[in-house]
DNA sequence: ATGTCGCGAGAACGATCGTTCTCCGATGGT
DNA sequence: ACCATCGGAGAACGATCGTTCTCGCGACAT
C-alpha cells in the first residue's frame, strides 16, 4: 500500500504529464486514476477537486521550473553570461520532445476568463521569471527596463517556440538579447564603457 | 426571416465573442444560440459541427486582425515609423476592454494538442504575422533577423499584456524595438550609417 | 478466528455538451 | 383557400465528465 505522500507525489506527476501534454479540460479524472494508478477516491481524499488538483499542478510546476532554471543559469558566474544561459536554458526546454509551451500560458488561455486561481497561478508565475530577470540584470548594473525587454523577448520565444515546433526562437532571442545589452551597457563590460 | 449570409454573419460575430472571451471548450453551441439568435438547426445547417464553426471563427478572426493591423500602419509612410506603429497598434489593441491575449495562442493552448486543424490555424496566423513584419523589414532595408527579433518583441508583449491585464508591454516592446532597429541601421536612418 | 476498518475497483448519478429530432406555425405558389 | 415546404423552439439522445457510492477484499487488533 502507498503511503499518503507518494500517492500523492504519484498523482501529482501523472497529472503534470496529462495536463501539459493535452490540455486541462481534455483530460478527465479518470485518465489520471489510469496514468497515476491512484484510485479516484483516494484522488478525491487528497485533492477535494479536480480545480485543486489543476492548481497544485500548477504550483508544482512553477516551483520546479524557477528551480531548474536557476540551478542552470547558476553554473555561470559572469552576470553576462548569466543572462545569457536564461536562452540557452530556454533552447534546452524547447528542444524537449514533448515541448507544448508554457503551462502557464496554456492554462491562462484555457481558464483565465473562468477561473480567477488560475489567471493567478499565471500572473504570480509569470511575475516570478520577472522578477528573476530583473534580479539579474540589476546584478549587471544595467537598467530595469531592460529586464522588461528581455521578458518580453523570453515569452515571445516560449509561444513561437510551441506553435512552430522550433528551439530556434530561443537563439533569436538571446542574439536580440545580447544586442540589447549593448545598448545598455553596464559596469561589467568595460570595453563599452565610456 | 435572415438570410443564409446574414446569419452566417451573426453566428459567426457571436462565436467569435464568446470563444475569444470565455475559451472554446467553455462555450456551448447553446450559448452560441443564444448570443446569435440562430437555431441550432440552422447552426448546423451553415457549420456541419462546433470544429468547423471554430475554424470558421480562427479564419475570420485571422483575417479581421491583419486588415485592422495593415490598415493602421498604412497611415504612416516612413519606414520606421511603419514599424513603430506595428507597436503602437498593439497598445490599442491591449487597450481595448475586453483584451484577452491572441485567439490563436489561446487556442493552440488549449486544443492545439488535439486539434491539428486548430493547431495549423495558428501556425498560419503567425506565419502571416510574421511575413508581414518581415516585409516592413526588408523595406527598411535592415536584415531579416531583425524580423524574427521583432515578432519575438510583439509576442511575448500579447501575452505579457493578456496576463497582467495592462497595455504597457506595448511601450517596452516599442522602445526595445527601436534599439533592436539602431543596431541594425537601414539606408533610411543616414544619420547611423558609417 | 472473528470482527472491524480502510482501501481499490468500478458502478452509479447528475450535469453538461454536441448533435439530432419532433412538433408546429408561418410563408409562398397555384 | 389549400398544400407543401421551411424554419424556429426546444425536447431528446447518447456520450462524457466530475463526483460519490457500493461492494468486497485484505490487514490488523483482540
Amino acid at each position: 500500500m502507498l503511503d499518503q505522500e507518494t500517492a500523492r507525489e504519484r498523482a501529482l506527476e501523472a497529472a503534470e504529464e496529462l495536463f501539459y501534454s493535452r490540455g486541462i479540460q481534455a483530460v478527465g479524472m479518470d485518465a489520471v486514476r489510469n496514468a497515476s494508478g491512484i484510485s479516484l477516491k483516494r484522488l478525491y481524499r487528497l485533492f477535494p477537486s479536480k480545480e485543486e488538483l489543476v492548481l497544485e499542478f500548477l504550483r508544482q510546476r512553477d516551483s520546479r521550473w524557477q528551480r531548474a532554471l536557476a540551478s542552470y543559469v547558476d553554473a555561470q558566474s559572469r552576470t553576462e553570461e548569466r543572462i545569457a544561459a536564461v536562452f540557452d536554458w530556454l533552447y534546452k526546454w524547447f528542444s524537449e520532445p514533448d515541448y507544448r509551451g508554457c503551462a502557464f500560458i496554456n492554462s491562462f488561455g484555457e481558464l483565465g476568463a473562468v477561473s480567477p486561481e488560475v489567471a493567478e497561478q499565471a500572473r504570480h508565475h509569470k511575475k516570478a521569471f520577472h522578477d528573476y530577470l530583473a534580479g539579474l540584470v540589476r546584478a549587471s548594473g544595467r537598467p530595469a527596463e531592460l529586464a522588461d525587454q528581455l521578458a518580453l523577448l523570453a515569452e515571445g520565444a516560449i509561444t513561437t517556440a510551441a506553435i512552430f515546433g522550433t528551439p530556434e526562437p530561443a537563439h533569436q532571442a538571446r542574439e536580440a538579447a545580447r544586442f540589447l545589452m549593448h545598448t545598455h551597457p553596464g559596469p561589467d563590460l568595460p570595453e563599452l564603457r565610456r
